[in-house]
DNA sequence: CTCACGCGCGAGAGCGCTCTCACGGAGCTC
DNA sequence: GAGCTCCGTGAGAGCGCTCTCGCGCGTGAG
């Protein structure tokens, strides 16, 4: 029952074609240069055979592997509380799909894995990695370039997003704070407060900056520090009450964070929006639309972000092979790309 | 810069440590039956020149990859809402790479995307296949079996559990409800309402199964159907109320039902738990945690689901191997497994 | 009609590894 | 000391594929 039946090889179809397997070989890649009688003859053969080439005696000798290896660096549970992650690897596997690629997932948990990912990167089992990694002092990107391989990032990394051949997909996180922030300035909004993401992830560092472009000298007791944990919200709303009770805006660094604000701001026994405006960030939807009341939120296409992430890898490695090692690239490397954001108003602003 | 360094073979290996390329195959696969001397010489050798062994090469031989795919069907959006699947593919993940197998993911969305995984899984470029399929009438698991790979199923499949040779890992759908059911019976509660998920999914079935259980004679009318949606919570409870003004008590069949229930309690001003108790399932923390009053629910243990499911299929591989084709298996064939659930108490019943 | 050219195809090498098999030498028995 | 076993090692075949090379044939130019 287990018995694997014995899979036809290129020699098997060329048989029954009677044509070589060198022919056979042309035909299942593309079928150039071959006459239409035997592309048919050939294709028909591989039909009755149930033929599917074997993937590693090819990768043997192409050292391609069709195969793109996605790491999520994941202290941050964070990536596992919210759709965020899921989605992106939405986005990414349809596109790999779409130019048959084959998806390996690595998931890294502490310092051992860093090393472990690395030595399998370096190893040459994949074409490129999509990575993601969120932390700013994570060695896990340089290691991973100096890895040598294709590599594109999910948000602009930590350590130098402009270095030298660094690619990188990420959301407007700076602009869609600078829009949610004039938003409150346009409801007349004028203490307007921010609780901030874990700073130690360019995504907080990034929102917090656009903040401060709109509040150019905004009373600093109006910012209060979190970690994109509905905990954190808590906490730093009460701070917040705590320090200007007069505060009639915040703008919180994720709709996870927001949702603990908007706790606590009922506790008070202040109204929302009526009392004290909130806006969030992410549009995670099982959040933002559950919240009391609905919460208006700066949106980031996720699955976009994923599947663009991906088509510039297979742009990049298109590029290493067509090129062949005709010395250096011919103009076009890919460079990084920051997707916009949308302002989505529901009732909390 | 791209310029790939040339990788060491097993060929360079043996030349460096004064050996044969078959002595440093031995070594590096475990290094039975060699010299404590040469192992170390050979491990130096590998050390020395970074040698990372060509998986290709080596699969071409074996037959075997060390890769497991992971099946997501997905037409269900509600896989991606919350962080289940995260989840369960951590657990995945921990346990392949305890065991050095790579995770080869694959999303599919629609008919066209069943039959590219059918031929890749019957392709033979993975060692098993771990497949998750919620749906009742789905034709990937049958598709999936037919095509002989080896494969452990997340949650009951639809169509027939019990058929031979069909190894899933699943909760313990209808005890937990039985549990969450009794539990409010025994808070005096009478009038136990049900909003069930959505019925064309084994878990859904299921939990409905174990309210009935305990509602033996239960008023049909306070069943109501939804989706495993917040939406769907809303509209079941506003037709709970409409049908039975006097119920005292929700069983929703999980968080996000719960949720929207309790929405539409809140608005037609009954007090939760006071007036009306209401019990989740899932536990699914960003939500259970943050609704209003905090959920009670159950809980099941989805990171040990998925590292089950990998470790039930990697245990029937090696059965596959170790015994050579001697004959049927020797005993053991691994069966379905269905783990636990516990009721989590917090304020909502 | 001859020759050059190019296109379509087959022959064969070789990718990096594993694994079988045969061989040499150490240790044993009698 | 002759013959045996047995362990550690090397030689070599071959996994299934791609790709280069060269041959033969048809075509167009001279």
């Amino acid at each position: 029952m287990t018995d694997t039946a014995p899979r036809p090889t290129l020699e098997a179809v060329a048989a029954r074609a009677g044509v070589s397997r060198a022919t056979v070989s042309r035909v299942v890649n593309g079928g150039d240069g071959v006459r239409d009688a035997l592309v048919e003859r050939v294709r028909k053969a591989v039909d009755e055979l149930g033929y599917v080439p074997n993937q590693a005696a090819r990768s043997l000798v192409t050292r391609r592997h069709d195969a793109i290896a996605v790491v999520v660096a994941e202290p941050e549970t964070r990536v596992f509380a919210d759709p965020f992650f899921a989605l992106q690897l939405r986005g990414i596997s349809k596109e790999l799909t779409a130019h048959d690629n084959q998806l390996v997932l690595l998931l890294t948990e502490g310092r051992d894995d860093h090393a472990r990912v690395g030595r399998y990167l370096a190893g040459g089992h994949v074409d490129g990695a999509l990575v993601f990694s969120l932390h700013l002092h994570d060695p896990l990107p340089e290691l991973i370039q100096r890895a040598g391989v294709p590599t594109v990032f999910g948000g602009r990394p930590g350590w130098s997003g402009d270095r030298q051949g660094v690619v990188y997909v990420d959301s407007d996180n700076r602009g869609g704070a600078r829009d949610a922030v004039r938003h409150l300035a346009g409801l007349g909004r004028t203490r307007i407060a921010h609780i901030t993401g874990a700073l130690d992830q360019t995504s907080a560092a990034d929102r917090l900056d656009g903040y401060r472009d709109v509040m150019v000298d905004a009373d600093p007791r109006l910012i209060a520090e979190a970690d994109f944990t509905p905990a954190g919200g808590e906490r730093a709303m009460r701070e917040l009450l705590d320090r200007c009770p007069d505060v009639d805006a915040v703008f919180a660094a994720n709709d996870l964070t927001a949702s603990g604000a908007l706790r606590v701001l009922r506790e008070s026994g202040r109204r929302v929006p009526d009392d004290i405006a909130v806006i969030g960030f992410d549009d995670m939807l099982p959040v933002a639309e559950q919240t009391d009341p609905p919460l208006t939120t700066v949106r980031q296409d996720i699955e976009e972000m994923g599947r663009l992430m991906a088509r510039l890898l297979l742009r990049e490695l298109d590029r290493g092979t067509s090129h062949g090692g005709s010395g250096e690239a011919t103009g076009d490397t890919p460079s990084s790309v920051v997707l916009p954001t949308t302002l989505v108003r529901r009732a909390s602003a």
